[in-house]
DNA sequence: TCCTTATAGATAATCTTTTTCCAGAGAGAA
DNA sequence: TTCTCTCTGGAAAAAGATTATCTATAAGGA
């Protein structure tokens, strides 16, 4: 995980760069973004918001995040075939990494693997596809799930 | 591509295994699912299954997806960050495999390549995780939209 | 301080997927 | 074949996440 403030910092850097204003809410949740670690979904990130400013709008959480995304500094990971819920958010790190999914609490950990650039040259010579990026995500159980056996 | 005739029969086989009943829309829907080649969404199915039987409901397309996901004879493929579209299914070949998603004209097509057993084992190593499956995704532009340039 | 315009907040709309309800059909028994 | 029991299909409504719309306000520069 990077240094949260020194992530923020950039965040704030790269916004400044592009004109966007820095209204007090989407600093929050730039901070909330940069110092996350369990990759909250929107939900969440609005009710952490909710703490600082009481009359915010999910709409607002949702409008940053796509801005963030467009911008490639936040990380979207899609489990609706989860859990049912929306898609979980990583702003620490938005380079494509491997996420260990945990299929009965949902929690979601960081993996270290890292594919190697010899996959990713077998993929597009076999393919013909001009990979952009990738996704690479593993489901299952996770210690503390495993512990307490089915419940 | 498994062969298709083959896996048609394979489902089969299995609903009955498991006493479903094989009504003309499943029967319909499970040959369709084993033939498909392209991963079609549940829109696309329908629109198909509707050429048979023009009194189908999206929702028993719905259903049968969801009794063959159980059975873990599907695998659903979610791309709703792509095009904001629903989940794409691959029901001739279930068991996880890589795809490459055009992000332009949102084709899917299998990767051949696969995960070594020594990353899985690196993973679960690592995290504690007892890893049951993974998805492997690759974004991209696919080889036909790449020669028509920017469209 | 003033002006311009991007953004927050409230709300409605959208879109995919699920749920509900019930008539009708599938499949086994006889 | 007929009977019976249930499962399933179809229609419609509901749910749930995300997006769009509209307006007042506040950010940032002059
Ligand atoms: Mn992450
Ligand atoms: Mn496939
Ligand atoms: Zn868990
Ligand atoms: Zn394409």
């Amino acid at each position: 995980m990077r240094d949260p403030e020194q992530r923020f910092q950039e965040l704030m850097a790269k916004l400044r760069a592009r004109a966007y204003r820095l209204t007090p809410q989407r600093v929050a949740l730039i901070r909330l973004l940069a110092y996350s670690e369990g990759h909250p979904d929107a939900a969440e990130l609005y009710r952490r918001l909710l703490d600082q400013f009481p009359t915010t709008s999910l709409a607002t959480v949702y409008k940053t995040l796509n801005l963030l995304k467009e911008m490639g500094e936040v990380l979207e990971i899609e489990i609706n075939g989860i859990g049912g819920e929306g898609s979980r958010f990583d702003g620490n790190d938005p380079a494509p990494h491997p996420h260990l999914i945990c299929v009965r609490c949902h929690r979601i950990m960081d993996g270290q693997v890292s594919l190697t650039e010899e996959i990713l040259q077998t993929v597009q010579g076999q393919s013909g596809y001009r990979v952009i990026s990738h996704r690479l995500d593993f489901y299952g159980i996770c210690p503390e799930c495993q512990v307490q056996g089915v419940n």
